[in-house]
DNA sequence: ATTATATATCGACTTTTTTCGATATGTCAA
DNA sequence: TTGACATATCGAAAAAAGTCGATATATAAT
C-alpha cells in the first residue's frame, strides 16, 4: 500500500465519494443486491453498475476509479456472476489513517 | 480547508517528503537559521532556499510547491527579512487526520 | 447457438499537473 | 541608489490524469 497511491486515489472528489458511499452502503444504494438472493448476497459490497448510476460517469470511467482504488488497496472485489462487487476495505484504510496520523 | 486539495499536496513525493521534513527540521535541515540571531529564529521553519536545497527541484517548483501546501493549509509562512520561513501547520494537519479516521 | 447483460479494456482526446527558465518584486548592504 | 540576494510570479512545454465511446470478455437466459 504506497501511501502516495492512496493520496492520489483520494484526489478526486468523485472517487472520494465513492470510498465514503460504501461506508454505509444500504443507506446510499437501497437498490443492492435485486440481483442476487439474501443468502448470497455479498456483505457490503455493491456492484460497479449501481456505482456508476449514483456517481454519474461513464461506465468505462467508473471501472477505471474502482480498479484504481483497488489497487490503491482501499477497494475490495468479489465476482459473483456476471456482477462484481466493491467494498472497502477496512483494515487498509484503517492503517492508511494510522499512517497518516503518526508518519505525517 | 479542502480534503481533496490537501489529497492533492499530498499525493506527490517530494511535497509529502517536505512535509515530513519539516516535522523534525533541526535534524533534516541541520544548517537551518543560518541567517538569523537565534533569538528572532522563526521556531521550527526552514526558508526557501534550505528546502529546495534538499528538496532537489528548482527554485520556481519549491515556491510552486510550498504555496500550494499553505493554500491546502498544511503550512504557514513568515517572511522575516528576505527569508520565507514554512513550518508546518500541526493544528491543521491533526484536524485533517481526524478528518481521515472518522469521515473516511 | 444466439442473444442479452455486466464489467473490463482499448484508443483517443481533453484537461490538469509538473516542471523549468526567465523575469519581477522585495529587502539588505555598500 | 546601485548591486546582490531571496523569493514570487509568469509563460511555456512535457507528462500525467480524466473521461468518453467503442469494443472485448465473461456469464446468463432463451
Amino acid at each position: 500500500m504506497e501511501p502516495i497511491d492512496v493520496f492520489k486515489a483520494l484526489s478526486n472528489k468523485t472517487r472520494l465519494n465513492i470510498l465514503q458511499w460504501l461506508k454505509e452502503p444500504e443507506k446510499h444504494f437501497p437498490k443492492q443486491g435485486a440481483h442476487l438472493p439474501k443468502e448470497v448476497s455479498y456483505k457490503g459490497g455493491v456492484c460497479v453498475g449501481d456505482i456508476q448510476e449514483k456517481a454519474e460517469v461513464s461506465q468505462s470511467t467508473v471501472s477505471h476509479y474502482l480498479n484504481m482504488m483497488q489497487k490503491a488497496g482501499l477497494l475490495e472485489s468479489v465476482r459473483y456472476g456476471q456482477w462484481t462487487y466493491y467494498r472497502r476495505n477496512e483494515e487498509a484504510i484503517r492503517q492508511f489513517a494510522e499512517f497518516l496520523k503518526t508518519e505525517i
